[in-house]
DNA sequence: ATTTAAATCAAACGTTTGTTTAATTTAAAC
DNA sequence: GTTTAAATTAAACAAACGTTTGATTTAAAT
């Protein structure tokens, strides 16, 4: 009937994930938020974690792509390519920052562990790529000796901390009331050229 | 009869908030790891709310003296000061995790919103004070022109990514399976060094 | 037009939830 | 030793939870 039905209840089911936990949301809120009968979620999904799983591997699916063709641009330099993944990265959270949210909260809880390896799955790849231009750059020398792990633990940190809670954001920023971190696009650009700055402050050898 | 019971139930919530959220912990399940009487919980702090509140007053408390005496330390320069909040902070979360874990989640959620003033009003104190090192750095020219605030962001950023979430930490530094963050005094080290290395590059001026 | 299967629904299921009650025990005050 | 208040308990409370049922509607297949 509506074969997007189940997307509707996907999409409902993160927002209320992200904002009051995967515990804190009632089935009966979730479908009244999208619009259906509580019945549906059981029907389509089994059950209410496996609507989560569900949603995660359907919402992870959108990141697996990119990254790898930025890895292999002849026509970059290794920090032009880390400046790229910077900017790309920070417009992903942006873009799905509930998604982000869900993920992070349940990266932290010990709950669902089974689930923790899909989730890390999504970051390998990232990983991966970012510690080979990272090395690369040390081999040639353009990047300075750095621990190359965590110079991966900054450059996510540094976004999570910022975008992932809006009271800190709002605390450490200090703007009016309705300041939103995910649409104020000067803000974003504030942030970006800090990324960039600390991480050529960090890397680069010259 | 017992005046440390309250206690007791506060240390038992807390690690149960850490690993399972503040609605995915039942109160009866707080009782039996406290060993009380479910009843206590609402009988000491008359709800389960209130409780939580009681749990980040206590432990907030034990964070909130040093620093300024750094900020005064004459024998120290700006560069030595950050060190030196560096190791202390690290310090902190490795012996807390489980408190940093539980205001971490909370600042990320949407529920209970009144409580997130008083958690930020915790780190607010060492915001200020590693503001002032920052500014005053720079105002020596012994820093470089940073941006402030987020320098703070990627300071703290870095700590909490590497040592809130367990599964991320195990992937990104990929040890064995019984590698655990909190009490590995190697990787603490290598995790003060690293967040040292970034913010000599990033702020010194030489 | 009839059949068949999928989709949708209101209602009910048995648990678990946070909280309260009312009785009992404990310990301090007099 | 009696009184009084605080502490502790088992039991019960209504409400909310995730899930299932069984009937009904919808839409596709024949």
């Amino acid at each position: 009937m509506h074969p997007d039905k189940k997307q509707t209840i996907i999409n409902a089911a993160m927002e209320l994930f992200a904002d009051k936990g995967f515990e804190g949301t009632s089935i009966r809120e979730m479908a009244a938020k999208a619009g259906v009968n509580i019945a549906m979620v059981n029907y389509y999904f089994g059950s209410k974690e496996k609507l989560f799983e569900a949603m995660v591997e359907e919402k992870s699916t959108y990141f697996r792509e990119r990254l790898t063709e930025v890895l292999n641009d002849a026509s970059k330099n290794e920090l032009q390519k880390i400046d790229t993944i910077i900017e790309d990265y920070v417009n992903r959270i942006t873009s799905q920052h509930k998604y982000h949210r869900v993920i992070h909260q349940e990266l932290m809880l010990q709950q669902r562990e089974a689930l923790h390896e899909n989730i890390i799955a999504v970051f390998a790849k990232n990983k991966e790529v970012l510690k080979k231009i990272i090395d690369q750059g040390m081999k040639k020398k353009v990047f300075r000796k750095v621990d190359p792990e965590l110079t991966i633990v900054t450059l996510f940190g540094t976004m999570h901390q910022a975008l992932l809670s809006k009271s800190m954001c709002k605390f450490l920023i200090a703007k009016d009331a309705n300041f939103d971190p995910y649409t104020d696009e000067v803000f974003k650009k504030r942030l970006i050229n800090h990324i960039k700055q600390v991480m050529h402050a960090h890397l680069s050898n010259k």
